[in-house]
DNA sequence: TTTGGTCACGGTTCAAA
DNA sequence: TTTGAACCGTGACCAAA
């Protein structure tokens, strides 16, 4: 049933086995909108360092509603409630930045259908938030971005999609509590830089490394 | 849950082949204040809001609107500061061009330490900058190519995470080893399904997880 | 105010060397 | 294997609504 495998976006950073050139994911596809991956190169962000106002609704899902007026303070910094970056004002419905508001204008317009690659629960914020369009996508909506426009025949609720996903939430029903942990990790791993990433991976073998091996041998599909 | 509205109906939608990972795409980064570090001009003003006649320029006219041919045809010839070939823009913060802009991600992302086998002196042009990958990658260094997006004036980089991916290429570089086995587990990682992966990621906290959420802690931008 | 449009640039792919 | 032309998505700006 689960068939889909996790990729890392990045490239590989040691040359493996030569084998096999395409690992049969062509996906020639001509406007599947790709994924990415966030990387270093930050935009720029200039920002200041010190955050004067509160953070105000540090959770995801808050809503900010309307009066985030400053009080008193001169500087009014409204964040996008999709990414937590700067908001440039409402778009769509809701205070977002111009990232969010663009890949929202974009998806809708042209009718853009996504896949995560991971559980459908992949952290959307300021530097994570090119890693899992879907994700991304799905919040918006979740936040309430909707388009204005008048809609065609067509304007519905969106459906869901069957498959594979399914049987991950299950299991993520069966072990709330580990799998949160486990899943939210991975979820920090899938973004980090690569280098960062095989760093990672070694910490976790040098103090696990049977477990892992032994777990490696195991899980290793024949 | 698939996400769709209207469908122009010029544009197909992608209706199926959900299946395999998507590629990935972008990340921009912009250079906000007009300052430009390098010395060497930043004309990311566009200033002509495009010409609307077709461009005059014959031939296929490589990527985008790379030179900004004027109403007449002022051509704008920038070439590569690294070996003179034509210059596609502004790629890792010089003018460089297709070329060294794959060459340099590449070296950089993956890490590559090539070796002169001259006087690491050899000259890097538009026909002998495939001759030696070190001096090339030097010459990239040399004019100030970096992976980042280009600083403001004073201005730290924005990092994802805070100063560790310095040490994480020194790690690779001293652990080559270790990295090794440690990529070579997380290839495995990747290939298993998604529920398996999110269990192993579980049965490998549950033993280092003091080391793990340690890291995390220090990975998690803020 | 928000909207739509633009386009430099970082991302990717993949035929060719 | 590496190279680089071609392409795509992103988002900072900008002008119109
Ligand atoms: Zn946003
Ligand atoms: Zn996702
Ligand atoms: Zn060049
Ligand atoms: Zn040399």
């Amino acid at each position: 049933m689960v068939v889909s495998s996790w990729r890392d976006p990045q490239e590989d950073v040691a040359g493996g086995t030569p084998s096999g050139p395409n690992p049969a994911a062509a996906q020639p596809a001509r406007e599947q909108p790709p994924q990415q991956q966030g990387g270093s190169a930050a935009p720029h962000t200039p920002q200041t360092p010190s955050q004067p106002g509160p953070p105000s609704t540090p959770g995801t899902a808050g809503d900010k509603g309307t009066g985030q007026q400053g009080s008193g303070q001169s500087q009014q910094h409204i964040e996008c409630v999709v990414c937590g970056d700067k908001s440039s004002g409402k778009h769509y419905g809701q205070f977002t930045c111009e990232g969010c508001k663009s890949f929202f204008k974009r998806s809708v317009r042209r009718n853009l259908t996504y896949t995560c690659r991971a559980n459908r629960n992949c952290p959307i914020d300021q530097h994570h938030r090119n890693q899992c369009q879907y994700c991304r996508l799905k919040k918006c909506l979740k936040v309430g971005m909707r388009r204005e426009a008048p809609p065609g025949p067509g304007s519905r609720t969106p459906r869901d999609t069957p498959g594979l996903s399914d049987s991950s939430e299950k299991h993520l029903e069966l072990h709330p509590q580990e799998d949160r942990i486990a899943w939210d990790f991975c979820a920090v791993m899938q973004q980090l830089p690569k280098s960062e990433f095989v760093h990672f991976c070694g910490q976790i073998i040098n103090l696990s490394d049977s477990l892992t091996f032994a777990l490696v041998a195991v899980y290793i599909p024949v």
